[in-house]
DNA sequence: TCTTGACCCTATACGAAGTATAGACATTAT
DNA sequence: ATAATGTCTATACTTCGTATAGGGTCAAGA
């Protein structure tokens, strides 16, 4: 199949498809005589794989660890899980950063109201430390 | 004072400051005669505002909003209150989307344990999807 | 046969918010 | 005079794509 087929089929915009085998996360494929992309089902998987994996916003230099692994299936698979629970702390302390910052911004708010001037805004005064 | 002193006084990097001057965010500065920048307090003061604007991850085109409003006192705070409360949406939706996130990780790792090959291994066979 | 339209190609620039480097110039201390 | 800082500009790099310009390919219709 070609590259715009692949596209609709994984969901991926024809770009992104180019963009991903620049950086090496998905092979060379074969070509056609005009130069065309060839795709085949192993491709498509492969990309669904990577797309799964940046939907749980998984980098693109993980993604290659977790392809590297899936190579070698008789291999342990104790990284991947590593990997994952590495990453889901990561996650874990972006929502909690988040949510620091959400209690400075409404207690910012709190200090505030639409009526006052720019001069005693207590947002403006506040975020001037 | 200079450059390396308002960094200093701020906790912004010098190539920061640059970049901010760079992008409009502060004023050109004027300069001695071996072209060094010379900044006085109001300077500082605008680069601590905008530090404090950074860490509650409100973007550059924001703050650039917030500037201008800042320039007029006597105006009303009400667009002040309302980026806030815009901004406080965002990071709320982010942290939902975050958590959201977590949760499909979080049974991910439950699919698999260390003692399992690449080829069971439950992590990677639930983003074949 | 020629042209139109749909598809594809490469190379490059852009976005956010900085960080890092090279190579040069200015100032201060020894 | 020279060494050590401090500063200057310009450029490249990061992540993960998206967007554009300027072409080439291919099939169908007039």
């Amino acid at each position: 199949m070609q590259i715009g087929e692949l596209a609709k089929q994984t969901g991926c915009s024809i770009q992104t498809i180019r963009f991903y085998e620049r950086k090496g996360l998905l092979d060379k494929p074969s070509r056609t005589e005009g130069n065309y992309r060839l795709y085949n089902k192993a491709a498509a998987d492969k990309l669904t794989f990577i797309k799964q994996c940046r939907a749980l916003d998984i980098s693109m230099k993980e993604i290659e660890l977790l392809l590297a692994q899936k190579a070698e299936p008789k291999q342990s698979c104790a990284s991947v899980n590593q990997l994952i629970d590495k990453h889901i702390e990561s996650v874990d302390e972006k929502i909690y950063e988040l949510s620091q910052l959400k209690n400075i911004l409404q207690s910012m708010s709190a200090k505030c109201s639409d009526n006052k001037t720019i001069k005693d805004c207590g947002i403006l005064n506040a975020l001037e430390r």
